[in-house]
DNA sequence: CAAAAACTGAACTGATCGGTTTACAATGGG
DNA sequence: CCCATTGTAAACCGATCAGTTCAGTTTTTG
């Protein structure tokens, strides 16, 4: 069998941090009661203290894994060999589709309003998160390629404003739950929006 | 004397309210005990409850005033008599110094925390904050003395990026406590910035 | 199959929570 | 000066919190 990594520190660890997640996402550190997230990992209180120490520690965990997982769904680079339009289009749209998603609206929640009590954990979401994401995105603009089509002297300057173009009202709306998961449509459109202001900014002359 | 709205309703009102205020930006919702906010406003625990039935009404008190302070803190209308690109600026000035702000990073904090268990209290922030801003900057750029400078075609989309221009990295950072208040020239630079990236999407031609 | 390791459920600790009560002191207007 | 209003300190309530303990069950493994 391949139980080599789950039965090295015990069955159920993957089961208490997916019940950590789902509660602590949801209901913030001092919300979340350790009781509720044994309930909802299926487990004894018991076991889930023989895995983490305290309920910080689990807290910890959790969001570590959830800022790694961040950082690996990066774009995929093949898609960047189209059009430059078409691939910052593309970009725009999939960055839109994580930060309006349920998991990338929570995790953002959670890691601002515990950026205080927690300051590694702010410091770990946004260089895992944002700032990985902002190199990525510089990376691309220092091509070849998008410079013969935009004129940008500062990559990391032009990456801030690509991706402060893609959190705007709609997103703001949505942390705010002042309204619910985006259409398709709507994020398609933002995804227009950035893609011709971005142009504008950086067009070549 | 002028006691009347003080005594009208007691003496030690707006200690219960400052002191809540302190307890429950720095602390969020959960994190705030009635014991702690007590002792910080320098009254009992009995007097506090003779105001508020609950903890919830305190807290939805002492915000719903913080989002009217933030509306009382439109812009400076005369300012808007100048030349447009100066105009923008020290509108993207005002705007930045605001939102980085200690008092403008925590109330955005509490309500983006706190959105999913009062929703009432994220309706109200981005009505009274975010949106009312909006359409103040909308309504400027609605002004025909823009109009003869930038091709504006729908207003609010404009403010929409106006404001989400002014959302950028140095914003991301301080939400997540990675770097401390900016310098005056950090906020002039990005200011800049804004203005010069609005004005390349709105030029006329 | 037997011993070791992992897990359970439930009871328990001491602290803290939000909220109430009580017996008493300060305040202030008529 | 008196009396209603307003405030105080501290004890108190039941609930819930994080975390521990333990006697017993299940699972894994050699």
């Amino acid at each position: 069998m391949n139980m080599q990594a789950q039965t090295r520190k015990g069955r159920k660890f993957d089961q208490v941090i997916d019940g950590a997640r789902n509660i602590f996402l949801s209901q913030g550190f001092e919300g979340a009661s350790v009781d509720v997230i044994a309930r909802q990992a299926g487990v004894s209180k018991a076991t889930l203290y023989s895995y983490f120490p305290d309920k910080q520690a689990l807290f910890m965990a959790v969001l570590n894994q959830e800022c790694d997982l961040q950082r690996r769904a990066q774009m995929d680079i093949e898609f960047l060999q189209r059009d430059v339009r078409d691939a910052l289009h593309h970009l725009a749209y999939s960055m839109l589709e994580f930060l309006m998603s349920d998991e990338g609206v929570s995790i953002f929640r959670v890691c601002v309003a515990e950026a205080q009590r927690f300051p590694e954990l702010g410091r770990a979401f946004y260089e895992t998160g944002p700032s990985t994401a902002m190199s990525h995105v510089a990376g691309y603009l220092s091509t070849p390629k998008v410079g013969n089509m935009l004129d940008i002297d500062d990559p990391m300057k032009a990456a801030d404003l690509f991706m402060k173009l893609c959190r705007g009202d709609l997103m703001l709306r949505r942390l705010l739950c002042v309204s619910s998961e985006a259409t398709h449509q709507e994020v398609s459109e933002a995804a227009d929006e950035v893609v011709a202001t971005f142009m504008a900014r950086y067009r070549k002359g």
